[in-house]
DNA sequence: AGTAGTGTTCGGCC
DNA sequence: TGGCCGAACACTAC
């Protein structure tokens, strides 16, 4: 779900609530008041990055799927949603999302230029963005949503071996064309897997995220969790050349902590029977 | 069947 | 004040 692409695919799979007024609001946010959205339209749905936005008049509905989020539309779950918008004809049902109101006009609040998936995103912005904190590490930066909003660990992994770039390599250190390569690949591929993933063929394109070998014959791939964002980084040494030199490198080379895990669920479900969904 | 992950925010602590 | 860290969140493909 997260990455920006996600959101272009939700975007264009509601637009038939585009204009029309949510009748029915409900849910277990705690963030919404929920007579804010009754009986208003819905102006226009738009994406930013990460974001799935929902604009009203005088305010926008943000939501962030986080790691985990999911939605259906015109289907429900038997989870209680986040948030559930009723339509004269319709529903849209969103779980497990954060949610936000963002009072006023929607382009005060985002800077569409760092969008790799904006008509508006600006390369040149980027640059600069990137040249002014030239100790940021690539992996790091690709992760930057003030940024590369919409930029997730999968889109990081495949741009870096792509333009042939290790993980820790410094910004302000990488050769200029590597640094457009960068910019330029990390919007080109943020469009294949927009088209990979509504064909459903989107982790069979990966290269090296998920993978254990380097696709050019190198052998197994480094896995490591790197930079201050810690995600996990897939690459060949080979391949991906290294540039720049680190003072606080032990800082940006993460291990998890070995041993007993903690449960991550809390409690456990019964899936339901596919016949009742 | 148990686990890791397409991610971010928050509070607490130095 | 601010950076760093862990917890929390809560779903599902493999």
């Amino acid at each position: 779900m997260p990455e920006g692409p996600s959101m272009v695919i939700l975007k264009e799979a509601v637009q038939e609530f585009k204009g029309k007024k949510v009748v029915e609001v409900e849910g277990n946010t705690k963030v919404i008041d929920k007579d804010l959205l009754l009986n208003k339209a819905i102006v226009d749905f738009k994406t930013w990055g990460k974001h799935f936005l929902i604009c009203f008049k005088g305010f926008t509905v943000r939501v962030h799927f986080l790691l985990f989020g999911t939605y259906q539309i015109n289907e429900h779950k038997d989870t209680p949603a986040r948030l559930h918008l009723g339509f004269r004809d319709g529903e849209l049902n969103i779980y497990a999302a954060s949610i936000r109101i963002i009072e006023g006009d929607i382009d005060e609040a985002y800077d569409w230029t760092a969008d790799v998936m904006n008509e508006s995103w600006n390369p040149l912005a980027a640059k600069k963005k990137m040249l002014a904190r030239p100790d940021m590490v690539c992996c790091d930066a690709l992760l930057n949503q003030d940024i590369f909003a919409g930029v997730g660990n999968i889109i990081k992994n495949e741009v870096l071996f792509r333009i042939g770039i290790h993980p820790l390599s410094t910004v302000g250190a990488i050769p200029k064309t590597k640094l457009a390569a960068m910019i330029r690949e990390a919007k080109i591929y943020s469009f294949e897997f927009l088209e990979w993933k509504k064909a459903f063929v989107l982790k069979q394109h990966w290269l090296v995220h998920q993978q254990r070998n380097c696709p050019n014959g190198h052998g197994p791939l480094t896995i490591m969790h790197l930079g201050k964002t810690k995600r996990k980084s897939y690459f060949c040494e080979q391949c991906q050349k290294r540039y720049g030199t680190l003072e606080n490198e032990a800082s940006l080379i993460w291990k998890p902590p070995a041993g007993v895990r903690k449960p991550n669920r809390i409690a456990t479900r019964k899936p339901v029977p596919k016949k009742f969904r």
